[in-house]
This record gives structure tokens, C-alpha cells and sequence, in this order.
DNA sequence: CCAACGATTCAATGCTCATTGATTCAACGG
DNA sequence: CCGTTGAATCAATGAGCATTGAATCGTTGG
């Protein structure tokens, strides 16, 4: 993973809207609805924020009928908390 | 740890010179002439994005006559670890 | 004291990003 | 088929951030 690639991961946890949406996908998963009555934020902001949250991996949508579910990619995350700098061993 | 404060640590971990500057203070104490050999950036920008990383509480600074040494704050790093989303347990 | 050096600050510029309102798309039900 | 609902996209706006060049501050050595 380059820096700059982490770099863009970490900007995806940068906003207090998408650590909001990260906390209530920690439950499992949601569709667009449920987490815009939790976060409470507009339609097409959420999808906004979604979007970011996609295309940095961190998060994987499925639709189902009209809705789409959204949850967590569990292995990015992972791998991104593994790459908080730290002292070295 | 509110929610807006937590989006600004990491907002100081999206930066690939920060991640850089990091890392090199992961191997111990430097200085900022010899952060600035490792990371390669104008002195002044160099500065910059150091005072991003203080103001974030992510590293610390200390006077040794002409020098600055900064060093991790292994302590909110470790904090900042910890905070990464995830599936809830 | 002053010249040099390490580091920081300041002002200005360009660019990216979050937000908003309006529009469009996709899927289902009557 | 058409109206509705959930969701995404588009265009425009404003604010914040990274970068640059120039100026300034603090410390030491001659």
C-alpha cells in the first residue's frame, strides 16, 4: 500500500458524517434508509458520503430491490488500523 | 474522544508528508534539519505540516539550542489505533 | 555585537472538498 | 403503465487546506 493510497484512506475517516455512518455499520448491516435516520443528515449528502466511503474500499454496498444495504469492509479497516504509525519494533 | 475531534486526528493522518514524517519519527527523536533530509520538502512547509501534527497532539517538540527534536505521542497514537471503525464486538 | 544557521511565521495563490437544491435513475405496487 | 419511493447524480457555491516565496524569530559562534 502506498502512502499516498493511505493517505487517501485515512482522509476517508476525516469527517465526522462518515465516522457516524463507520459507527452504525460497526452494528452490521444497514440500508440507506436506517442509516439516514441515525445520522441524520440529507439524502444526497448521505449518498455522498457513502460514495467516498465506497471508492476508498472502506465499505461495500448491495442493493436489495429498492433499497441498497451498505456494511463494512472489515479487512480495509483492519488493514488501516494496522497502519497507524506508531514506534517502530 | 468526541466525534469531531477524532475526524481531526485522522484528517492529520491524510497527508502522504505527514505519513512520511511519521514514519521517520517511528525509528526515534529527530530533528527537523534531519526530517527535512528524510521527507524532502521545503523547510517552511516542512514546518507546516509539523505544526498540523503538534496542533493534532500526534507528536511532541522540544528545544535543544539551535534544534527542535520532535518526537511520536506514541500514547494518542496508540488512542488514534484504537479508534479505527470496525465491526462491533 | 553581528553574522550565520535552524526553524517558524506570514501573506497570497490555487485547488480540493463538503454542502445544497434540483434533477435523474432504479425498482416496485396499484 | 404510471405514480411513488429509495437512492444516486449533477451543477454551483463557499470554506478550508497545501504550497510557495519572503520575512521573522531564536540561538550560537566568531
Amino acid at each position: 500500500m502506498s502512502i499516498e493510497s493511505l493517505a487517501a484512506a485515512f482522509s476517508a475517516l476525516a469527517d465526522p458524517i462518515r465516522l457516524q455512518v463507520l459507527a452504525s455499520l460497526g452494528g452490521g448491516r444497514r440500508c440507506v434508509c436506517e442509516l439516514k435516520d441515525e445520522v441524520d443528515v440529507a439524502p444526497n449528502l448521505l449518498s455522498y458520503h457513502l460514495r467516498v466511503l465506497r471508492e476508498a474500499g472502506l465499505v461495500t454496498a448491495h442493493r436489495r430491490g429498492r433499497w441498497v444495504d451498505y456494511e463494512l469492509a472489515s479487512v480495509a479497516l483492519e488493514a488501516l488500523r494496522g497502519a497507524v504509525p506508531g514506534e517502530d519494533v
